[in-house]
DNA sequence: CCGCGATTGTGAATCGTTTCATGTATTCTG
DNA sequence: CAGAATACATGAAACGATTCACAATCGCGG
């Protein structure tokens, strides 16, 4: 029933344990013939290295996992998707984490993969901050790299996207079509990447139309309920306070504005401009299609990995980097006034 | 700078390596006072469990594997979240694999499954057929359970939903909304459910509407672009041969034929009616709110879980099962002609 | 104060692999 | 053909946790 082990197919081939872990790992160094006698006693007994042995011995493994705030998010599955490319082409494995927002679930996982001596870590964590806990990482050898989170840290690689130029991006964009009174949508706010596209906003409404009004609409979450939620309140408010503009910290939220708005016979760009943030593949085929602040996500995971598996091999004299890239307006027909009517 | 081990701890706390050993796995045997002790120094050495180690000992690791065939999928995406938190709240660990429909892949993830001696395979494969290479893990003792494929095997467990049940809803909608010229759009026709549900829709025509019939589009994949691509086509298509409906295999490419249609000035429904299948998120959110068979897709992966816990339970003793549901009919504004003038 | 059971702690053996110092046969060099 | 270099194979030691048969200690009734 159990597979068979290593000194039974050296057994069976009539050679020794050395030798079957030889043809294993350097089969150069082995005779063809041997060689071939014992790929033949593998194959007859269906032997299957035994990867926690192994490991123990190596003292670390060749699985890098990547814990991402929530799988059903086309943001993390892009970033996934990137790093799955460069881990697998490097040889290792990427196993994919959900917290799902949840800083207890985070912690069990982070006890998990430490316990396995993963190769290294990809994280968004959940809460911002200093995030101690990956320190006991970094102790051990392990090496972390951030994703979207806590640029700048001293001890660790991050990756990330600068979310005040999309904010920017956004907001200068709206501005350019008229607008003087733009609603954000997003929350928690205290996420960094949600504080930071309404920052970028804010700096650009300053800076470029001094006169117009940044308010905020605060969610409990970054989903499309949230945001059917906040277009609810907005119908409430009497045409003439309402905004006429609505920034979204991210296109799910975006989608459930633009839902609810429809809803309520509120028209989009018509009424109200709609902007959403990660120009994920629906953000096209939404109703209106969505204008968007695009990141690069699959770049993201790539790099992510690329600076993970560089610190890996370097060790101790690696050096820390950041990389900051920047995102980029794609504009459809929810902030466009001429399309929205002409279309 | 590698992290402590057991012997430390023991040394440390002044005792022996089973005493550290027991407070870690069986507290209640060991006093009060020395258990102390040991958490002391366990906390103070910053001691972390190998698991390779322990797995090695044990034979069997507490990890949980899924494989999917692809991550961006929300229908997998929300089987995760159900298997999920099934085996988490037994106490396991589930990491996610993708094989993004490529049977290389899914060889290699099965390959390190292998040899990480995981607890259970959660697993749809990217083939239909027999599936050779999970014997393997049956006779290795690994329960293998089979998600949305291969119901009926006998040595493994199942869950699925009832595909052909599914077209014949899609099918009967279409036929009541008095269409006559049907076409179904997905593939590639190798996989289960793009087959089953096409047999479905075929079996509901023959029953209720002879004189109907319905067409077969097939697709490369089961995404928004070949969506898109297939409604570049049916435009080609003159007016008076076109369908008057499409089916979709997945709501993906309901919705890339809903953009690509619209694109071309092709009226949804008013032109031509369009269900999906799988009810994902997006599918209420989209340019016209789309008609879709839901799958109870978090059951599933909660179902699976459960099913593979019993079995790894059980042992010897158990007795495969495969549970089949029952999606549903969700009528939107897609199918509804009614709607899709008024509103 | 002996003896017995209960309680608590001990450490050698084990899991399956990799590594490496060592051994032996074979080939090459001059 | 001696001596050296090469090629190939060997098997004991080590990785770190768990288990289990056994030992030590204590309490308590007689």
């Amino acid at each position: 029933m159990a597979s068979a082990n290593i000194k039974e197919v050296a057994r069976y081939a009539g050679v020794s344990l050395g030798t079957v872990s030889n043809v294993l790992n350097r089969p150069e160094v082995v005779s063809p013939t041997t060689r071939q006698r014992v790929l033949d006693a593998i194959d007859k007994l269906g032997y299957v290295r035994n990867d926690s042995a192994r490991q123990l011995r190596a003292g670390r493994s060749r699985t890098v996992a990547i814990v991402v705030l929530d799988v059903s998010n086309p943001f993390f599955t892009d970033v996934i998707h990137g790093a799955e490319a460069v881990v697998e082409s490097a040889g290792g494995m990427l196993v994919v984490c959900n917290s799902g927002e949840d800083a207890r679930r985070e912690h069990r996982h982070l006890d998990m993969l430490e316990e396995q001596r993963v190769q290294g870590l990809l994280i968004t964590p959940v809460s911002d901050g200093r995030h101690k806990r990956l320190d006991a990482f970094v102790a051990h050898g392990i090496p972390v790299v951030l994703v979207d989170r806590g640029s700048g840290h001293p001890s660790r690689c991050s990756v990330a996207v600068d979310d005040v130029a999309g904010g920017r991006l956004a907001a200068d964009h709206l501005v350019d079509q008229g607008h003087e009174r733009i609603l954000y949508v997003g929350g928690p706010l205290s996420i960094r990447q949600v504080a930071d596209r309404r920052a970028g906003a804010t700096a650009a409404l300053a800076d470029r139309a001094p006169q117009a009004e940044l308010l905020t609409y605060e969610t409990a979450s970054l989903s499309v309920a949230a945001g059917r939620q906040a277009a609810e309140d907005i119908a409430t408010i009497p045409v003439d306070e309402r905004p006429t503009a609505v920034f979204c910290a991210n296109d799910l939220l975006a989608l459930g504005v633009l839902q609810g708005l429809t809803m309520h016979g509120i028209r989009v760009p018509g009424d109200i401009a709609l902007v959403g943030y990660d120009d994920i593949d629906f953000a096209a085929a939404a109703a209106v299609p969505l204008s968007s602040v695009r990141q690069p996500r699959a770049q993201l995971g790539r790099t992510a990995a690329q600076l993970l598996l560089e610190e890996s091999l370097e060790g101790e004299k690696h050096s820390h980097r950041h990389v900051v890239f920047q995102p980029e307006l794609v504009v459809r027909a929810s902030s466009d006034y001429s399309r929205g009517h002409s279309g």
